[in-house]
DNA sequence: ATGCTTCTTGCATGCGATGCAAAAAAGTAG
DNA sequence: CTACTTTTTTGCATCGCATGCAAGAAGCAT
């Protein structure tokens, strides 16, 4: 359908979900299943109700074709409320992309010994990639599959430049994380300028590259193969394409 | 003051800026004081005197201070001629970005014969820096020194999302625009991925080496030196960090 | 001046987002 | 089951951004 973002690939930050008053996001951690009452067991049903309409209706219209009043209308719920779950009509088209942050950041701590920075990075850019380019259902978030957000923001993001914003803020906020991170496993060999540059220079070539193709087909079957060239041009062809020659 | 984005470092993109109406951003090029007529003149007024008004107010307050109608107040205007020469309250801060993108496109335009794709690239992007990091008034459009919109950016965007969104998207435009820049001048050296992933991982790892350190250290006095460091490290270092050793 | 074009302005409208207080529901004793 | 506390939902009012429209003002030509 469409075409933009691998930002809205890698995720978004740590940004607090609940707006103002008490019913976040959802019952933060606790297994997926284990309601404790029925408090905690509606609130995740009328989470997951709103994505899913939320979902449903971006898919069928544009996104300034929906309105936060029918989104809520969908779930079941007022409009009040949305903004209790959600501080924006923005953010619930992110609602599922703090899976594959936390899946990189924990590939970041545990670190192989004779591991390179590059080798680090690149194992938990890797780790990353694979569920953020298949355009099936997301990571089942809490037990219930929600609906393909990815597939939702990929379309939304050419034509809706808000959310092609959000989705390269979310990304640089990404990248912060994982520089720390980095940074804090080679305390010793690392700057913090080079902890920053490498995370940006692998991050910003891989999405750079898929935004490209995408922007010049936006019917590219294969994403993720776009995304793992770029990583190996970052990674090992980069001296090659700086030898002067005549092209 | 305060901390975030090198990401309005590098400009913005060829959005047109004129909303709906005719009074468009400005008498586009026609030299600097070549107002032919008495239209093109207030037009020119009228342009300037609401981003010297915006400058002044977002400087003194919170983005979210700021009204629309406030700005127009003070340029003397109505509020809905505000809107008539900028789509949106975000994109008046965004006035003077065109200028350094487009000294880098020119940049790609002229290509010395001996040169590789990476000098082509570094030689654009090192021309552009210095224009963007300097803290002093922005590069004077249209005779009148408008005041620094840079330093404002600077500001706002660890203050206020919806700036850092705008600003990372602006900059990913760019990218675009340098890749296919890149691209056209290496048709047959360089694929789509190459051209796309090399720009990506320059921009990219510079940007993020400058937001990360002015998010440690937000009154950071030189970011210049942190954007050379940057993109030396990704040119010649990353081979180095990709060695595995102990620590 | 007479018209033509272009820009400005005010008005009405719609939507996103927030604060507030009342109503409803869930949880907790007794 | 009833009474009481806590939390969530809801409606309402409000503000700001943004757009469309039509009337008015200003430049501009003949």
């Amino acid at each position: 359908m469409a075409a933009a973002p691998a930002a809205s690939a890698l995720a978004p930050a740590a940004s607090a979900s609940a707006p103002s008053g008490r019913p976040g996001g959802r019952p933060d951690s606790c297994g997926p299943r284990a309601a404790r009452g029925l408090r905690e067991l509606k609130k995740e049903r009328t989470h997951d109700a709103l994505v899913q309409a939320a979902a449903e209706l971006f898919t069928a219209h544009d996104y300034d074709d929906v309105t936060v009043a029918r989104i809520a209308e969908v779930a079941g719920v007022s409009t009040r409320t949305f903004f209790s779950y959600f501080p924006s009509k923005e953010d619930v088209l992110f609602a599922d992309t703090h899976t594959r942050l936390e899946q990189a950041l924990q590939s970041m701590a545990d670190r192989v010994p004779g591991e390179s920075p590059v080798d680090l990075l690149v194992r938990a850019v890797r780790r990353a990639l694979p569920a953020s380019f298949s355009p099936g259902p997301g990571p089942e978030v809490s037990g219930s599959a929600l609906p393909s957000l990815y597939g939702v923001r990929l379309r939304l993001n050419h034509s809706t430049p808000q959310i092609q914003a959000g989705a390269m803020r979310r990304l640089q906020e990404a990248q912060q994380l994982l520089s720390r991170a980095l940074l804090a496993a080679f305390p010793e060999r690392l700057t913090a300028v080079e902890a920053a540059a490498l995370v940006g220079a692998f991050i910003g070539g891989i999405s750079n590259a898929v935004i490209f193709c995408l922007a010049e087909d936006p019917d590219l079957p294969d994403t993720s193969q776009v995304a793992f060239e770029a990583l190996e041009v970052v990674r090992r062809r980069l001296p090659e394409l700086d030898r002067g020659a005549e092209g």
